[in-house]
DNA sequence: TCACCTCTGAAAGATATTTTCGGTTCGGTG
DNA sequence: CACCGAACCGAAAATATCTTTCAGAGGTGA
C-alpha cells in the first residue's frame, strides 16, 4: 500500500480541482498558486509562498498534507518533476472554454479534449487498492444493487448491464423508494454500489446506508472523497472533477469519469471470473446476432 | 548573467564527468551517487545523502555547489525534476491489449488509453457539415424522439436528458413497439433519431423508416456509414469502431463514441438556442440544489 | 444574542541545511 | 627523518526552513 516517491504526478491540478471543494478559502489560494504556477511555486520556500498568497506557512503545510504529501518539502519536490515534465514539453493546446460564437468544428475539438483530459484525470487519480477490492467484493458477491439518479443513473445502468452480460445478478435503481426496499434485503455477500458526483444526493445515500448496515459491503463512486456518501461506504472510487462551464455542465465530465471507472470495475471482475465470464459473453452475443438484419457485406 | 532555476538540466551526468577530475575523492563519491540515481537521492535529505557516500553533510554542500547550485536544496530540486523527466520519458508502454492477468493498474491505465484514443479517433472523422445540419434540425424540431436499444438505449437516455434541461421537448425510446407508434405521430418539423453502432439493429431501423416516410428530419448516430440504418437518415453521424477484444467489448468503445457525438450536438442546440438554453439551465440546477444533502463546505 | 465551531496566523518547536573551524593526511623540503 | 604547509574532511555550531501548537478572529445556527 506505500505510496512510491513520484508516483502520480500530472495529476496535480486534478487532484486540485477535485479537493478544492473541501478547502477552507486560504487553502484554496494556495492551492490554485501552486496549480497555475508549479515553476514558481517549487522555487519557494513555505514562507515565500505563504507571503505570495497572502497567508501562512500553517496554511501552507496544510494544504500539501491535503494534497496528499506528507509536508510542504515533498510537495515542493513533486512541484518541480511537475514543472521539469510541463517544460520537457507538449502542446499547450485547447485553453478556452467552449464560447457561444465558436464554430461547430471548435466544439467538437474542445469537447473531445476536454473529455480526454478528463479520463486522464480519472485514471490517475484512481485509488488502485480501493478498486481492487470492490472489484473482489464484486467478484464474489452474491447479488449486486446499484443506485444512481439522474445522469448518474444511467451510468448505474451500464454498469448493471455489463455486469448482467458476465452472468452476475445485478439490479439498478433510479427510483428511491424502491431502493431503499431492496436494500434491506442486502446483507453480508452482497454488494451495494452508490453513484453520485456531489455526493450528497440524498437519494442515493439513504439506500447506501441501508444495505451498509444491513452488512453489506458498500462502494461510493464519488467526485468528493469527503462527502457525506463515503461514511457509508467501505470503498470510495473517486471520479475527477473538471471546471464546468455554462455551455459543458459538470454532468458531462462527471459521466465520463464514472463511465472509466465503471469500465474499470467490469474489467476486473472478468478478469476475477473469467472462466464463466468469457462462456457468458460469448453467449450473449450468439443470442443479440439475429437482431441484427443481415449486414451489406 | 546567472543561470535560471530549471534551466539546462538533463546534463547532468554529463557535468559529473565533466567535472569528476576537480573533484576530491569524497565529493566524487557523492556526485557518482548523485548521477546513478537521481530519484532516489531526490528523496535524501543532505544527512542522509552523506550517510549513504558515507561523507559528511559539509562535503554533499560542496558537491552541490561545484555543480553550480547555490546549495544543495537546488541540486535536490533539480534531481526530482530531473526524476520525473526519466519517468515520464518511458511512460507510453501501452500497445498491448487488457490481458485476463494484466494487475488492476494495467487496466485503468489501458482503459483510460483506449477510451481517449476513441475520442480522437472519433473527433477527427466526426463530418461537422452533417453535424451542423443535424443541429440545426435539433434546434428547430418541435419535438425529438430517439431510438436506442441496450447500451445506445442509455446514450439515447442522455441526449434526452440534455435536451429536457435546456427546454426541448424529447423523448427516448428503447421499446420498439412503442418506439414505432409514437413515430406515427411525427411529421415535418419534428426530428427522429437512431442510434446503433451496428447500423444494423431492426429494432432500432424500423423506427426511422416510419419517422422518415413521415417526413421527419431523421438522423444516424452508427459506425458504419454504409449501414442498412443510413438508407432512412437525412444526416449520417460517424461514430468510430475500434477493434474489440474480448476483455473489452465493442459497447465499451462505441458508448464513448457515441457520448461524444451527443455531447456535440447538445453544446451545439445550446449555442443556436442561447437565449432560451441559459436560463433553462440554471433553473434546472436551482431546482436540484435542494435535492442535496448540506455538504461539509 | 450567545454558544459553538471552524479557520487562521503568530510564535514556539523540530528538522534540515549551511558555515565554521580544527584535526588529519599527504607531499614536499631542509 | 623531522618538519611545514596546503588541501581535505567531518563534527558541531549557526542559520534557515519546515512543522506544530495555541489562542484569537470570524462566521453559523439555535
Amino acid at each position: 500500500m506505500k505510496e512510491s516517491f513520484g508516483s502520480p504526478v500530472g495529476s496535480l491540478a486534478a487532484k486540485v480541482r477535485t479537493l478544492a471543494p473541501s478547502m477552507t478559502r486560504s487553502m484554496q489560494r494556495v492551492a490554485e498558486a501552486v496549480a497555475n504556477d508549479p515553476a514558481g511555486c517549487a522555487a519557494l520556500t513555505v514562507t515565500g509562498l505563504a507571503e505570495l498568497t497572502g497567508t501562512s506557512e500553517a496554511t501552507v503545510v496544510r494544504t500539501a498534507r491535503l494534497l496528499g504529501y506528507p509536508g510542504y518539502r515533498d510537495l515542493r519536490l513533486a512541484l518541480a518533476g511537475l514543472a521539469a515534465q510541463q517544460q520537457s514539453g507538449r502542446a499547450p493546446a485547447i485553453t478556452t472554454d467552449i464560447a457561444v460564437d465558436d464554430p461547430i468544428a471548435d466544439v467538437v475539438a474542445k469537447l473531445a479534449y476536454e473529455e480526454q483530459q478528463t479520463l486522464a484525470d480519472t485514471a490517475a487519480g484512481l485509488d488502485t487498492g480501493q478498486l481492487g477490492a470492490a472489484v473482489t467484493a464484486l467478484a464474489g458477491a452474491r447479488r449486486t444493487d446499484v443506485y444512481g439518479i439522474g445522469a448518474s443513473g444511467l451510468v448505474a445502468q451500464d454498469l448493471t448491464q455489463k455486469l448482467l452480460r458476465i452472468g452476475l445478478i445485478a439490479h439498478a435503481h433510479s427510483d428511491p423508494h424502491l431502493a431503499v426496499t431492496n436494500a434491506v434485503q442486502l446483507r453480508s455477500g452482497d454488494v451495494a454500489i452508490a453513484i453520485t458526483h456531489s455526493g450528497s444526493t440524498g437519494d442515493v445515500i439513504e439506500p447506501l446506508r441501508v444495505a451498509f448496515e444491513h452488512g453489506a459491503t458498500t462502494v461510493a463512486i464519488t467526485g468528493r472523497p469527503d462527502s457525506p456518501v463515503t461514511q457509508y461506504a467501505d470503498h470510495v472510487l473517486t471520479t475527477s472533477t473538471s471546471r464546468e462551464t455554462e455551455l459543458r455542465p459538470a454532468a458531462m465530465s462527471s459521466r465520463t469519469s464514472q463511465l472509466l471507472v465503471v469500465d474499470c470495475l467490469f474489467v476486473g471482475v472478468a478478469q476475477r471470473t473469467y472462466e464463466t465470464a468469457a462462456p457468458s459473453l460469448a453467449a450473449s452475443y450468439e443470442a443479440l446476432a439475429h437482431r441484427h438484419r443481415n449486414n451489406s457485406r
